[in-house]
DNA sequence: ACAATTTGACCATC
DNA sequence: GATGGTCAAATTGT
């Protein structure tokens, strides 16, 4: 891998990114070729670099498809009140990444246990998807420190998200709005990360999905100052504040990008 | 009071 | 029997 070429496609983006956020601040020309030649060449730096680091089309470092019983809940019949009881889940989809911090994902998970591993510095935790019970789904990761100095951080994903949170959602910019609105709105799919109240503590201003009762969807219960409207709910959501997007734009998902590419032109 | 995390126990697998 | 994965009571945080 070419260290300067990925330090040069990083300095691109971000410079590119920066020009971009700029405009829209300003909230005029959403829509014009520059903006859409900034966001390309956004998305073009982050793509090259995520070719140069290797990690770019096989995003799943290495997904083994074992079979297709994936992560069901193996409990024995007769577990109702005993405690631990269990199957070892095996035969699960799975895929490792390795990085300097624990990897803000953009999904909601919630640590459901820790182990000493044998000849292992230290311990391993355990994370199942914050939506396993009102969702039923079923990813868990587990994340593991393997190095002290520089940190670094083994994720390993078994299964995959099935649940449906719509902050974890593709940001698009939406160019149908009323030009004199100065708010941008933005169109969310099912697929962009978005970190977590949990994992990223500047998204403390919005509303978790999961906030409020215990693993349930509160459909529309956000403060004023950050209030989803019912058009929010429908997968638009106002513009965050600027300094939103200084993190935001660390967060690509390759498959946005891939999303993005292809709607662009 | 409720939600999230910690931690020891329990069980499956090797 | 050793090890690792999960459960759930206890504890801690908000």
């Amino acid at each position: 891998m070419d260290d300067r070429k990925v330090l040069e496609e990083l300095v691109k983006g971000r410079e590119f990114a920066n020009q971009l956020r700029q405009v829209m601040i300003n909230g005029k020309d959403n829509d014009s070729p520059f903006v859409r030649s900034l966001a390309k060449n956004v998305l073009r730096s982050f793509t090259n670099t995520l070719f140069l680091l290797d990690k770019y089309p096989s995003y799943e470092v290495s997904p083994s498809t074992k079979s297709e019983d994936s992560q069901e809940s193996c409990k024995s019949f007769n577990s109702k009140n005993k405690r631990g009881c269990y199957k070892r889940k095996r035969n699960t989809q799975e895929r490792e990444e390795v990085s300097q911090t624990p990897k803000l994902d953009g999904h909601q998970w919630r640590k459901y246990g820790q182990k000493e591993i044998l000849n292992a510095k230290y311990s391993r935790n355990y994370y199942r998807c914050t939506h396993k019970y009102d969702q039923n789904c079923q990813a868990i990761k587990q994340v593991q420190r393997i190095q002290e100095d520089p940190p670094l951080y083994k994720t390993t994903y078994l299964g995959h998200h099935t649940c449906n949170d719509f902050l974890n959602s593709a940001i698009i910019l939406d160019s149908n709005n009323d030009p004199s609105d100065t708010s941008i709105l933005l169109s969310f799919n099912n697929t962009f990360p978005t970190p977590t109240k949990q994992e990223c503590p500047f998204l403390s201003s919005f509303p978790s999905p999961s906030s409020g009762k215990k693993e349930e969807v509160i459909p529309s219960s956000s403060p004023p100052e950050t209030s989803l409207d019912d058009s929010s709910r429908h997968n638009n959501v106002t513009l965050p504040p600027p300094d939103f997007w200084d993190v935001m734009f660390d967060s690509v998902d390759l498959d946005d990008v891939n999303l993005l590419l292809d709607c662009d032109d």
